[in-house]
DNA sequence: CTGAATGCAAAAGCTTTGCAGCCAA
DNA sequence: TTGGCTGCAAAGCTTTTGCATTCAG
C-alpha cells in the first residue's frame, strides 16, 4: 500500500535529517509529503503548485534549498533527463529513466527490464567512477497508440 | 591526422547542408570549423569565445540556431551531462560520456571500454525506444592525483 | 530577386543569492 | 537563546523570440 510506504519513508527522512543536525521544519515536511509517493518525477514548478494551496507563502528558494538538502542526504535523486529543467525522484534505488519524446512523461525503468551497464574494473579505477545514469528516449505506449 | 579528419568532416557537413537545401554561410562554416576537431565538448559560451576574435559580430542567436540545425542533420550531438548547460560533441558515433565531479572535464568513453547497455526487444518495443544515453561520473586521473 | 539566415535587443525560463526576520531545538 | 531556516526580491545564467537587415543561391 503506497500510503504506508510513504509514511515509512517520511519517518526515514526525519531520522536522517535529525542525525545530520538538520531541522525538522513544516516546509521540509510538506515537501517530503509531496515527493514521497509521487512517482511522476515532478519539477520544482510542479512541486510548488502542489504545495501552494496548503502553504501559500512557501517560496521557490525554500523548495530549491530543501531539494538540494534531500539530494545531499541521499533521500531523493535529481533526474536531468530533460535539458534545463531538473526533476526529482523519491525512489533512490538504482534504476533507469525513460522519457517520451512526444508527451514528455518520465517513467522508471527497473533493472529487471534493462540490466545495469557493466563497467569493467579497470575503467572504474581509471575514472574513479562514482555513479552512472542511463536515460532512454522513445514513444510511450499511449503516444504510439494515438499516432496510429 | 586530426586536421585531415576535420577537413573531411567539414566537407561532409557542407554536402549534407546542401542536400537539405540549407545555405552555406560564413557563420555556419566558422561554427563547424570550431566544432570539428574539438573533442572537449564545448558549451555555447565556449564556442562563442572561440569565434569572437575572428567573427566579432557573430551573435549567440546564430550560434544557438546553427547548433540546433547541426543536431537536426545529425552532424553533432547534444551532451546534457551538465544540468542547465548544453554541450556539443562533433563525434556522432555511439559512445558514452564521463564527467569529472571535481574539474568538470567531459571525456568520451568508447564502447570498447563500456559496452552499450543491452535493451531487450520487448522493452524496446513497449517504449518505442529511439535512443539511449549513458553518463558516468567520477574523478578523473588528474584530479585524483592532486587530491592524494 | 527572394526566402532563408543573421544580429541585435528584449524576453523568457530556471536557478541562485543576499539579507532581514523567524522559529526549531 | 541562537544558529539554521524561511521568504521575499533581485540577480544570474542559459536559451528563445521578434523583427529589421543582409546575403546565398
Amino acid at each position: 500500500m503506497k500510503k504506508v510506504k510513504a509514511v515509512r519513508a517520511k519517518e526515514e527522512v526525519i531520522k536522517k535529517l535529525r542525525s545530520k543536525g538538520l531541522k525538522i521544519t513544516p516546509q521540509r515536511m510538506a515537501i517530503i509529503d509531496v515527493l514521497k509517493g509521487d512517482y511522476t518525477h515532478p519539477s520544482v514548478e510542479e512541486i510548488y503548485q502542489k504545495l501552494s494551496p496548503r502553504y501559500p507563502t512557501i517560496s521557490y528558494a525554500t523548495i530549491y534549498k530543501t531539494l538540494e538538502t534531500l539530494c545531499e542526504i541521499g533521500e531523493i535523486i535529481e533526474v536531468n533527463i530533460e535539458p534545463h529543467k531538473k526533476r526529482y525522484d523519491p525512489f533512490t534505488h538504482p534504476h533507469h529513466h525513460f522519457r517520451c519524446l512526444s508527451c514528455g512523461k518520465i517513467e522508471d525503468i527497473p533493472l529487471e527490464d534493462v540490466a545495469f551497464p557493466q563497467i569493467p574494473a579497470n575503467v572504474k579505477k581509471k575514472y574513479g567512477i562514482m555513479h552512472a545514469t542511463l536515460y532512454l528516449y522513445g514513444l510511450c505506449p499511449a503516444c504510439r497508440a494515438n499516432s496510429n
